[in-house]
RNA sequence: CGAGUUGAUUAUACGGUCGCGCGGAGCGUAAGCUUCGUGAGGAAAGUCCGAGCACCGCAGAGCAGGACGCCGGAUAACGUCCGGUAAAGGCGACUUUAAGGAAAGUGCAACAGAAACAGACCGCAGAGAAAUCUGCAAGGAUGGAAAGGGGAGGCAAGAGCUCACCGGCGUUGCGGUAACGCGACGCGCUGUGUAAACCCCGUCCGGUGCAAGAUUGGGUAAACGCCAAAUGGGCUGCUCGUCCGGCGUUUACCGUGAACAUCGCUAGAGCAUGCCGGUGACGGCAUGACCAGAUAGAUGACCGUACACGACAGAACUCGGCUUACAGAUCAAUCUCGAAAU
RNA sequence: GGGGAUGUAGCUCACCCGGUAGAGCGAUACGUUCGCAACGUAUAGGUAGUCAGUUCGAGUCUGAUCAUCUCCA
């Protein structure tokens, strides 16, 4: 199982020192770390507060379905991009091309 | 049956698998694991009002400023709600209304129009040969607003000049707690709108807001510098009044995870059910349950069944309102209007 | 979460007390020049974010609503 990361600071150094990958639907942020934990970064461009946890459940939801495939643990960022619809499906292709690429999977 | 009016309820439901926040219990040195319980709204929204609570402080006085404004009640309080009154709209059920004062004062009323703190352009009548003079304010024309209304008498033509009705003002009787209503008598009648213009009258208001604020480790001593000495700073914009020196740096000793921690943080002017009082808002009594508490911020995914195929929308200190958004579904009323039948 | 402010021409802004919406830059046309720039002359462009109310009359007053900016750890 995966824990949320809560801390500033965690995010900071994600956002700063963070290896970055982008896909179809989304950016995503990683180092490697002790345990897998995951932060979701929705802005309020993307709507108003019904649609933004709308797409962070549907990220975390993607990321939980390709937890097991993962190759050691890390510290995840996801940052959705803008778009009209956003679909579970969806996240996960990108989810899944975006750790293929960087090698992450088993 | 059709068209409405008013009030209220609801906001996909049920089952299965995996997953998330919080709390309890058990296991474990710990990380954590297992299990049980519980987990968004009618508007949680906008932040437009009113409170609780907290701090600043002592708000003591006056001025300024702001809010409200028919009457009576409800409430912790309110700009909210309830019941009335008046006016406007609707055939009606009913709905809507920031609804005090224009005879305290000041201002404004562009353009048009003869004239908008007051009048004669056209006109009507009399006199005159005419120019013009005198009387008048019915009709025309302008305007949002034009000298109470339209009718009869009267007159040279006219005019509250006179009369009845309506309107207005004053006095007064009755009903009503009151706003106000109904009536009687008198006065021919004294210019309009604007107070969501200044203002007047009445009522109320200290400021800041949980990023408030509190707790856990900062304390003691010395030196220097800056500002200031009846000046400066704090207390609300100002005045009176009142309180006090303030800030920074360095060194020494003890201490040190000062925050992204913990508390505030959810048991409440609360909720559900029943009874009683009241036209109603609401109040009283009894019983029952404990019902989110996150902090990058918890409700999702998949499958099955049913149909109307699911709108607006996500707690962030807590309540009472208001406003705004919203697919639909359901119920109620000796409700209203129309049609048909009896 | 809680305060505060602003929406006017393509852009940057005026218009305090209600009465015909303006300025600068830009655009278009003409002139000037061999041509361009600069300069001169003229023209177009707006229901004042949106919706209601008060008023005879609203950019201005009042209420609601939408959008944008900003401050508070």
């Amino acid at each position: 199982m995966y824990t949320r990361i809560k801390k500033n600071n965690d995010f900071q150094k994600l956002f700063s020192r963070g290896k970055k990958c982008f896909s179809p639907a989304l950016i995503l942020l990683y180092l490697p770390a002790k345990k897998t934990a995951l932060g979701v970064c929705v802005s309020k461009k993307h709507g108003k507060s019904v649609r933004r946890n709308r797409i962070k459940r549907l990220l975390r939801e993607a990321f939980r379905k390709q937890m097991p495939y993962l190759k050691g643990s890390y510290a995840v960022i996801l940052i959705p991009k803008q778009a009209q619809e956003y679909t579970l499906q969806g996240f996960e292709k990108s989810i899944a091309s975006a750790l293929k690429r960087e090698g992450l999977l088993q």
